[in-house]
DNA sequence: TGAATTTGTGATCATCTAGTCCAAAAATCC
DNA sequence: GGATTTTTGGACTAGATGATCACAAATTCA
């Protein structure tokens, strides 16, 4: 996928853009915002100071861009994860199991950027950019569950509103308890768990010679 | 419950210690760690320079000691939840409305300072403390499960520690729900939701005429 | 080749930061 | 009342921070 055979006028960049802002990426999810230096935005992207201010402005726009970059990855995946399995348990626990990946990607930093760094940059901009996503998150999963309602594979009394919330405070969770540094193994088997409580209800746990 | 009668020696303070105590908390809260400055801590809470430093140590001592008392109180009231009422439903239903409700105090800061904010403190002490915490409130969790069991009230083979990490996990998603502005009755009402999902799987959603 | 255009580099600035120092103030003890 | 002890308040320091500027370097276009 190269960009454009047209090239700019004048100097050639000296550094790939997407890669750069990949860089970016990772400084702000393990320093958290507050805690990245703008030198150590220079030092790890490989991009000169006047160039990372031509290109990505000041550190708030670079931090809006990188998250927007970063949601619209994670939110490919998540819709991925939830729509390409036929079977509705396989799709809610490989939404789950997403969150468990994202947040515990080898050589990365644990976590999410959206879910532990981003809601303590204080800018109403990025206050509203998550509130959306989480809503758009909230969707995606409300629509899995009424396709599975089409689909027969549960009752169309399925509290698909409920269940869509629960399903995203699991994640969100599972998400945080991979930042304290729960092995990757636990939290993949807990997304299992986590997808059979929310999906089969089937008195698995009920009563039995008490 | 006034501390002692006996005065000390020197000039008498101009502030109440465990008062200034929790308006740090506030003020970290609501700035997280490194959005504090230390200006920041001498107006909010009421203590001079010198005495803030002579009183509490320095920044990072300072908030180990405001998150460890947040933490007491937090872990005392969740006990309480657990522990006093009669049945297991309304135990973790108490549990979860507990996280709802510190998350969403009026006049405070949404969010939680263990879950929210402590995470991102780059230290190796805060994050051991909030592993042991998030440990403790697993085994309290699991310890009602068990007296659960002891009373009838679910079956011998449920099983307590997945459940028990689903309930942190609901409740961690429920405090991060809060924190981007969830309306708290909406919360509470997902919190009961959140019990009865946890503990009554008895074929409520199972099939019926689709 | 030379003008135009864009990027890279280092110096620089004003501001903010955590933390220290020192003398004055306010209390107790003798 | 004087010595002692503790708190207070402001001045101060050294370093980090975000951002800008001026100028050199590298490329395209004519």
């Amino acid at each position: 996928m190269i960009t454009n055979s047209i090239r700019p006028r004048g100097r050639p960049r000296n550094f790939d853009e997407s890669e750069a802002l990949n860089k970016a990426t990772q400084i702000f999810w393990s320093k958290s915002y507050d805690g990245v230096a703008i030198d150590d935005l220079i030092a790890g992207m490989g991009v000169g100071r006047q160039s990372l201010y031509s290109v990505f402005g000041d550190k708030r726009t670079l931090f809006l861009r990188v998250l927007r970059a970063y949601a619209e990855r994670k939110g490919a995946g998540a819709a991925k994860a939830l729509f390409s399995p036929p079977a509705l348990r396989d799709s809610i626990a490989g939404f789950l199991r997403h969150a468990v990946e994202v947040a515990t990607e080898e050589g990365s930093v644990r976590g999410c950027l959206m879910v532990c760094v981003a809601p303590l940059v204080d800018d109403p901009e990025v206050r509203q950019f998550l509130k959306d996503a989480a809503a758009g998150g909230l969707a995606l999963v409300e629509r899995r569950f009424r396709d599975g309602i089409s689909a027969g594979e549960i009752p169309s009394d399925f509290p698909v509103g409920t269940r869509a919330r629960q399903v995203l405070d699991l994640a969100r969770g599972l998400t945080m308890h991979a930042q304290l540094g729960a092995p990757r193994k636990a939290l993949l088997k807990d997304a299992e768990e986590a997808a059979d409580l929310v999906l089969l209800p089937r008195g698995a746990n009920a009563p039995r010679e008490v």
